[in-house]
DNA sequence: GTTCACCCACTTGGCAACAAGATAGAGTAA
DNA sequence: TTACTCTATCTTGTTGCCAAGTGGGTGAAC
């Protein structure tokens, strides 16, 4: 196990060195073996590692390929302005896809972040930002119907949650405490994200009241992947 | 490569769904690949994963057994209390252990982050966090010799920077903007941090100037281990 | 000369058999 | 009864072989 990391600590900073470049074929399992006097079972495990961190890919037959390096785009975290903003300003070609507009089951963590009655309505909203043509994070809200009464007939339309906050009439907002961790796609995460299941995802959670009634309007979730951007905070 | 992801999502959930307590034993490789219809090797993958996240452990000739869950500790990243106070704060048992000071050899992108001339010397000053008797967290700082001109024979006693700071009669500092990403740890990481090669580290890069004359005191990394922290932001 | 079929060498992918460690229980001798 | 040893069987760990995919070279057929 350890002459494995070995070998993938190596072939990474190989590969970020320049040493190897993007589709450019490394050497052979057998040949790696050779090379590093270990069985070819280790350098087999090193490469599948390599790929599920999204550094190579490997086709039978052929051999193993470096993989096309990710944007970096720098990401203003603590800032006041919205995504779309954020993006447009730095020249990126930016889209937001609409993923779905749905009532969710009773969930004890989202009903108490959003101050909600177990007998209300909450819907999850998700959207999907492309950067560049590559979708680099998962936005997810959950609102109450309370509060937003015609969610359940618009949800599908929202890609800007403040366009629909205006929308609904309220004007002045308070982001709440971010709490930031790193987790691990899920199956579904990985084939919206269209990465490996070893590149972590940076999650931000947080809400979002309103200044003149102190309504609790949403409980966000957004996952980042964090091989796309540099976070500034 | 999705089978055993399917499984790994699926042991994952049953541990954080509380079915397995830490050290249980798990169902024995040959167990699981009947119950799953598929080949030992998978369910072998699995395991090995789960290894590397952390989550358990395997003994040869006994079986595989559930780690125990790491402790979590808020974590108030943009206030202005140094890590030392925020522990205290939070009656964690906390303790800073100075790893190495030593000089460096020539490294452009820290030298430009100092504005410092490339034949001045500069030292690095690690030191490793420690809270409940497990490394959470390792601090390494680059300072000039031009700036703190006793570095050298006093940076190995250093645990806390701002106390040598004000050794040294810097009174105002200035933090600079964070740059925050997610690594790997290198083999060195994961030896100091007692942690496996799939725990994701948070990377904080920062810097402080003295706000009296502007000069840069010093360029620091963190590297925290993602799986101790809920960071607040 | 051109084309096509075949074969061989080399690649990654997968699996089955074997090795090694642990444990419980039967068997045996004091 | 007690203590010890051996063995059968279960566990995880390792290795080597073969399958499958690819591409280039060779040579026969036209």
């Amino acid at each position: 196990m350890c002459e494995k990391m070995i070998l993938v600590d190596v072939l990474i900073s190989d590969i970020q060195g320049g040493k190897y470049k993007p589709n450019d074929k490394l050497p052979s399992e057998n040949q790696l073996a050779e090379q590093f006097q270990v069985p070819r079972m280790i350098v087999r495990k090193a490469y599948e590692r390599l790929q599920e961190l999204g550094f190579i890919y490997s086709r039978q037959g052929k051999g193993s390929y470096v993989q096309n390096q990710k944007l970096q785009i720098p990401l203003i975290l603590s800032g006041d302005i919205s995504f779309s903003e954020k993006m447009r300003e730095l020249e990126f070609d930016f889209e937001t896809v609409n993923l779905c507009c749905e009532k969710i089951d009773y969930d004890s963590k989202v009903y108490h972040k959003l101050q909600a009655k177990p007998e209300e309505h909450i819907y999850k909203i998700s959207r999907l930002r492309i950067v560049n043509d590559v979708p680099v994070a998962i936005h997810t809200s959950y609102v109450s119907q309370e509060v937003f009464g015609n969610v359940d007939e618009v949800g599908e339309e929202i890609t800007s949650i403040f366009h629909f906050y205006k929308s609904q009439g309220y004007r002045d907002f308070m982001g709440l405490r971010s709490h930031l961790s790193v987790v691990f796609p899920n199956q579904e995460e990985r084939s919206i994200l269209k990465c490996t299941s070893l590149v972590p995802l940076i999650l931000l959670e947080s809400g979002c009241v309103d200044q003149a009634t102190g309504t609790v309007l949403e409980y966000t979730k957004i996952h980042y992947r964090s091989d796309c951007f540099t976070y500034v905070i």
